[in-house]
DNA sequence: TCAAAAGTGTTCAAAATACACCCATGA
DNA sequence: TCATGGGTGTATTTTGAACACTTTTGA
């Protein structure tokens, strides 16, 4: 059987999702550990169908994720260098686990041909709502797990590149872009905010110059009070403004 | 004779190439005119081998069609949406120009469909020197010519779109980069930087301040002055510094 | 009435912009 | 010596960071 050889994908050409979740001060990705002998860790990646584009396909792919649809997601960088293959990678895989590429029942010939090709990746990052997420395994996951970006296991090809470079490219689309709050949810105190920020920028900022910072960008609409029970002046809450 | 579909060509993937020259106050795109009946318009474009990398192979088209090599050329956005092909444009070359596609001369079955695929293209930008460049016609060229970015012909596909998506990230890198100055010649006056920039940014600075400004970034050296004949002070030249 | 944390106003320094003046050049 | 355009110094405004103070909350 052939999984992907005779699919209508276009050939040679990946994407790979950064997806970027966070809570209570930790900034994490959501990662698969593949479901074979050795630890394989993988970004969430899928192909392009015919039919498709190439925006849609990162939705899509996503979507078949995390379950949810609509949320922040963007192009960051491609990955084509000359020999960007997993070959070896599948080769060691298969090799750990040959009890289970018995004739061609798991892996087709013309499957490891396919996949094992020099392959292109359209890398993109996705922000979301850690809360609102299910990770959803496909056949081939033995876990799909959000790990703190500062203590990721050691991933498979350049999936560890791509995250950095798709963090480099979130920090940089802040500095005019608010787009950052779909990692929170719905509504959220200007501390959330602020530790949000500091987290993902690793730095810390004076509270009141930051408030007047992200107040003057007109976005946010305040609502009422937050009282949380602490001996101290309610924080309000804000949303963003539509 | 297949030009395309045997070669070692990625399939379903293009690069497109827009090259930003300047002159006279003027920001130009080199943009090649084919050489069949019927106007069109192309940016200069190529394939990926399966033995390069992108980037080099996008350099390697810019080199083809430019001549000049070690140039500054940078991705800057992919275009793929589902129904992204160039099948009805072939189509219509070929209807105005029958008497060229008789009997697989021009064109082969094979690489008809090749190229009538629904395609990737990834976008790159470059800045050259228009003095350092002769345009390298193909055969498939009538001409290849630099055109004012406020006077372009009507571009195949969604090679207009490309051109404008590109200007917006040149902008947006020349705020935190200086790359631009790849378009002026080895030496160069103040007053050209300043030409240069507000014809890209189609806006006016003041001059003094302007020159403050670029000074700090020191990545400039101050060499002789430049005597022109005109009855005035005679400017300064610079260069990149090493 | 007190500690903790939130909100807001004031001060200070730095950066960006505007204004003004002087200088070199060739007619 | 004059018009022209180039270079530079000084004021002014705007911005952003640092500091200080007040308010609210529940114990």
């Amino acid at each position: 059987m052939n999984l992907f050889a005779n699919q209508d994908y276009i050939s040679q050409l990946a994407i790979d999702c950064v997806i970027f979740g966070y809570q209570e001060r930790e900034l994490k990705v959501l990662i698969t550990k593949l479901n074979f002998k050795g630890d394989f860790y993988s970004l969430p990646s899928g192909f392009i169908l015919q039919k498709e584009g190439i925006d849609e396909a990162a939705h899509r792919i996503l979507e078949e994720r995390t379950g949810i649809s609509n949320i922040f997601l963007t192009h960051f960088k491609n990955f084509g260098q000359a020999n960007r293959t997993n070959k070896k990678f599948l080769e060691h895989v298969i090799e750990l686990n040959q009890e289970r590429f018995v004739g061609d029942v798991t892996l087709s010939k013309a499957d490891f041909e396919w996949l094992t090709a020099r392959f292109i990746s359209l890398g993109y990052y996705a922000l979301v709502d850690i809360n609102k997420v299910t990770p959803i395994k496909t056949a081939l996951d033995e876990s799909m797990e959000w790990y703190n970006i500062h203590e990721l296991p050691t991933m498979m090809m350049d999936h560890h590149e791509m995250i950095e470079k798709a963090l480099e490219s979130l920090r940089l689309n802040l500095d005019t872009n608010i787009i950052v709050l779909n990692l929170l949810p719905e509504t959220f105190t200007m501390k959330e905010v602020q530790d949000l920020y500091e987290t993902i920028f690793e730095e810390t900022y004076a509270r009141n110059n930051f408030q007047k910072k992200i107040l003057d960008l007109n976005v946010l609409e305040r609502l009422e009070k937050k009282f949380t029970g602490a001996q101290n002046k309610a924080p309000y809450l804000y949303r963003f403004r539509r």
